[in-house]
Parts: C-alpha cells; sequence; structure tokens
DNA sequence: ATCACCTCATTGACAAAATCTATCAACCCT
DNA sequence: AGGGTTGATAGATTTTGTCAATGAGGTGAT
C-alpha cells in the first residue's frame, strides 16, 4: 500500500472517471488502473463497481475511501509541520470565526496577513460556537476565532483580545440620559437579540439576567436577527436598543456615535481566542496568526481585565 | 514520501540504531540509511541528530515522527478494515475497562472470544470512566465497557448487559434483618467507598444521598478503597456495609451469600456499554465482541429495566 | 444490425526506484 | 594502536511505476 495509491483512488472516487482521475494525478489512464487493481488486491476488497455506467464505489468501497482520506490528510499535515519547520510558513489554513466576530476584525487583518505570507491560503468560514467545536474535533477546521473560556480540555485556547460590550440605542431612549449605562437600565422588552446559537446572544442574556431576579418567560422577543449589523439597524429605525461588541463602533459615523453609552466601569468584556485541537502542530503558523490579529486590534484591547470575563455558554452542554 | 519511509523513520526511533530499526524492518541498514536520508531531504528537515552516541531524534524529528506515527497508524487501520471486510476478524483490539466491572466480566468472555477468533488480539487495560473517555477519543483505545450514559455525542454506545446494585453488609448491620433494602436504610456513616474518580462511587453516592435531605460535609468516609475487592474484604472483617455489583454475586461463597441483601423493586442498575469513538469502522469486530460478552452474561441482565437508570456523572463535566 | 464512441483493462517495453552486497570513515573503547 | 560499533557511500541488481499501444465490453445513434 503506498500513499500515492491512495490519492489515486481518492482521484477516481472524486471524478468517478478514470481518465479524468488519471489526469488530475499527472499520470496515465492505465498506471492509475493498475495502481488501482493493485491496492484492491492487496486489501482484498473491490472498492469501485466498473460495470456501472459513471464508475460507483461500493459500499465497502465507501468506507475505505473514507478511511483513505484520513491517511492522507495524516500526511498532509506531515508535509506541512515541516514546511513550517524549515521557516516557511505554507499551506492552506482552514479557520472559523463566529459571526459577531468576523465583520469586524476580517476587514481588519486579512489583507495584510496575506501580503505578509504569501505561501499561505486562508480558508475563513462564519460559524456558530458549536459548529465551530464539532468541526475543529473532526479535524474540519484547523483554528478558530471564538469567545472563550469553552471548558473544554481538547481544545487549546490562545487569547487574542478583549472586547467590551457597549449599549446602542434609538434615540429616544431614557438610557441615552445618563453618561454611564448599568446592566440594570437595559429594559428587556427593548432590547433586540440575536437568533439562538450565537454566543453573542447567551452573553447578552446573562449580562442582563444576572443583574435582576428572573421573571419567568415575561419577556418577550419579537425578532431574532441573523447579525449583529441588524440589530444595528433596527436600532437606527428608531426603536429599541442593543448590545454591540467594541470592535463596531469603528464603522460608525458621528450620529451614530452620539447613540453609543458605555456601560459604567468594570464594563462587561468578552474573551476572543485563537482555538485549536489541543495537539495541533504548527505551532509557528498560529503564532503568526495570532500575531496577525494582534497588531490590528486597538492596543488598549490586548491585556486582560482584572475583573471577570462573561462565560460563553449557558452550561457546559456535552458537546461533540 | 512514502508510507514505507515512515515506517522506517518510526523503527529508527523505536530502536535509536540503524542496524537494528532495519533488522526490524526487513531490510538492509544501507537501504533504510537512504530512505531516511530522502525523506529528511523531502520534507527539509534533520529528522535525526546521527552525531550523538545512540542516534537521537531533533526536537523538529520528535514533532515529525509524532505526526508520522499519526499517519502510519491510519493506515494501519485502513488494512485492518479491510480485513474485516473479507470476513476475517483480525488486527489488534485495543480495549479499556472499569475496574468495577473488570474482575467479574472479564473471565467470563475473555478465554471463549479469543478461541473463537484466533485472528484476534486483545489488548484489555483498566481505566477510570474519566481516562477511558481520554482514551478514546485520542484513538489510543479502540473500544471501552463502561457505565453509561456518558452524554457525549462524540462517542457511540451499545448497551450490553444492565446489572443491579446490591447490599452486602457486615454480619452485626441492622439492615440484614430485612429482606428488600431500601436506599434510606443504609447509613453513609457505615458506607465503605471507592476512591475518588470511580463511576460506581458516583452512582452509589447519588443513590444514596437522593434518598435524604443533604447533610453538607457530616459524613466521615475513613477509608477510599481502590477496588471492590477491598471494599468487600473491609466488610468481611465485620466492619460496615458496601454495594456490590451484581455480576460479583458469582464469586460469593454460602456464607457470603447470606450477608447480600437485594435492593427493593425497582433495584438501582446501571448500564454497562460497549462505547467507541462515535466513527469507529469495524464494525463487525464490534458486532462479535459484543456478542461474546452477551452470550457469557445471565440472560437476566440483558433486558433493559423499565425503570430509570442511574446517571454515571456528577456533572456533565467537560472532558477531553 | 452495425458503426462510432466511450471507458476501463491488458500488454510489453522502458525508465526510475528501492534494495542488496561490499566497502569505507568516524568514533569508542580498552 | 587495534578491535568493535555505527552510520554513510558506491555500484550492481532487482523491483516497481510508467507509458504507448491495443483490446474488451458496453452504449447510443443511425
Amino acid at each position: 500500500m503506498t500513499l500515492q495509491q491512495l490519492e489515486y483512488l481518492l482521484a477516481v472516487d472524486q471524478h468517478r472517471h478514470f481518465a479524468e482521475a488519471a489526469r488530475q494525478c499527472h499520470v496515465t489512464q492505465p498506471t492509475l488502473s493498475t495502481m488501482i487493481q493493485k491496492l484492491e488486491e492487496e486489501l482484498g476488497v473491490k472498492v469501485f463497481d466498473r460495470s456501472r455506467k459513471p464508475v460507483i464505489p461500493t459500499e465497502d468501497g465507501k468506507k475505505l475511501i473514507q478511511q483513505a482520506r484520513e491517511v492522507v490528510a495524516e500526511a498532509h499535515r506531515l508535509v506541512e509541520l515541516a514546511a513550517e519547520m524549515r521557516g516557511e510558513l505554507k499551506g492552506t489554513l482552514e479557520l472559523g470565526i463566529i459571526p459577531t466576530v468576523a465583520p469586524y476584525l476580517l476587514p481588519r487583518f486579512l489583507q495584510s496577513f496575506l501580503e505578509k505570507h504569501p505561501g499561505i491560503q486562508l480558508h475563513v468560514i462564519e460559524l456558530t460556537t458549536g459548529e465551530i467545536i464539532q468541526r475543529l474535533k473532526h479535524h474540519r477546521l484547523d483554528a478558530a476565532i471564538l469567545a472563550t473560556p469553552l471548558h473544554d480540555r481538547a481544545l487549546h485556547e490562545m487569547p487574542l483580545y478583549y472586547e467590551e460590550f457597549v449599549v446602542y440605542a434609538s434615540s429616544k431612549q431614557a438610557l441615552l440620559e445618563k453618561q454611564y449605562v448599568l446592566p440594570e437600565d437595559i429594559e428587556l422588552e427593548q432590547l433586540w437579540l440575536l437568533e439562538e446559537g450565537h454566543c453573542l446572544r447567551t452573553q447578552v442574556l446573562n449580562l442582563c439576567e444576572l443583574q435582576r431576579p428572573a421573571q419567568g418567560e415575561s419577556r418577550r422577543l419579537a425578532y431574532a436577527a441573523g447579525s449583529v449589523e441588524t440589530l444595528k439597524k433596527m436600532v437606527d429605525m428608531g426603536q429599541g436598543i442593543t448590545i454591540l461588541p467594541e470592535l463596531a463602533l469603528a464603522d460608525l459615523n458621528e450620529a451614530e456615535h452620539a447613540r453609543v453609552r458605555f456601560f459604567k466601569p468594570p464594563a462587561p468584556v468578552r474573551e476572543i481566542s485563537l482555538v485549536t485541537y489541543r495537539y495541533y502542530a504548527r505551532e509557528r503558523l498560529l503564532k503568526a496568526l495570532a500575531e496577525g490579529i494582534r497588531s490590528a486590534v486597538p492596543a488598549g484591547m490586548l491585556r486582560k481585565p482584572a475583573h471577570k470575563k462573561l462565560e460563553v455558554l449557558e452550561k457546559a452542554a456535552p458537546s461533540e
């Protein structure tokens, strides 16, 4: 069994066509055919049903192909690891990021990071915290940017910066009279929230509800938004209030800035970290990424505040 | 890069000696030397420091070797998977088992299972539930036998049997007057428990404490035993009471049997399952193992009782 | 029915590689 | 110095992977 044979296997599975697969592997079709045959013979299992019109994997074949994918992926990681040791940062980095961070953080560092490390290909995908954790554990993501701590010993957290929450209110809100806001000043009936699954939603709810007795199901949340920008637009239309992360302030114009109020210190804050699977090996690449991000964030946000941070999850839910 | 080269790498790391490594790989020493050189050249990283007396891996080399181990392990899994598809059950199965199950269950099925499947090598290791979960997730165990449910979506549970708890008391205990025991009959001050980390300890505590108001830290647990057999011996010496799993009864003599009392139905029970990582591929082997175990357990224990089972963990603790 | 075409398997020649035997250089021990 | 280890090197040999050409089986159009 050869790594090359496994690559041929994956290519045929991908194209469902020997000749095309051969082209992708830079060999001729007979070469690829014989290699696949040899592999099938060695394993003692027919992987492909060649009688079907587009060639198709057998049931057993599907499982073997899946496992072959694992082997090749690990081998690929070995190569990237070695490249990193040579000092070249290169290869692909699959990066997850939560939607309440992405639009404010990515524009700050993406371009300069890619220019600085021309060997790196960055694949960014927006996902909720839960989905990110799943994918990290399945090696479908290399790293992710999200709010911590996660309290999951399978994951490694590298704190990047600490971001305050601020209040953003429509003009007629009484809140705007005050210089500094307290959590209990926020009327839950006026508060726009993100839909379920966003950790920012959970954090805001924790922030506000911890300050007052539980009211059963008395709050009526009329709308669950899909992005922070939507929340902001709701407020801009003259209705209610919402909570924005600090980095969102950079995009506001003067009139909008006037409707921002900070919390009274110690202000509530979230920790944003670069998270990987515990045994992720490409340290240099991660360090470079963390460096790139931290240099793109205002210096005042890099230091850990003395007071307690907000927790991310409602409970320590068992996760995949 | 070849799988074979990686095997050579691992062999040299294992023996710290080129000639010996070559012998293990069934090639000559020059062959192995050149192959390692080629690999180092391709990766661009020196893996071994040959100037040291026993050849030793460099710092980078250690990481690469670790990753090489991952690659080879995945490849090995592919081969075993194929062997299983050919209908031959063979290869090695790394099996974890909790200490409160091992001494009663293993003797019942080990021998007959090994005789029935001569191609299988079984490596059994006793570990606590927490350690088992860690190892399953790191592929350092293929499967494990433990008390469930674990509420961990990364793991797959295949229930094997349902085992009642029974009370085992020293002769002078008032408990023995009754035909059936209730959990509230058990005096915590008299109860011997396993040391921390054993799920049986947690289950027993849950069982007893759920039945009465919390008493703060009023109980004085003088001894934390390391095995169920130790607990039993404490009782045999004439002191206190303990809780035994049902399968432990088979080993008792007549006098000991006389000091056993069952709980009043519905008796507390634990579910014992065969647990694997969610995507473990060797289904046939697992089925065969589960079959072997279930056929070695009294038929009455195979059916799931109607009433609620005990939970294993105190809380849904974040696990690795 | 027949022909053209597509897809994968087979064959034989050739080139690349992995491996072997034999030998060498460096380093430790006495 | 000399005998023993350890790993590297050289050249011959065998194995393996590859290609170009060809064959076999099937499909669809006319």
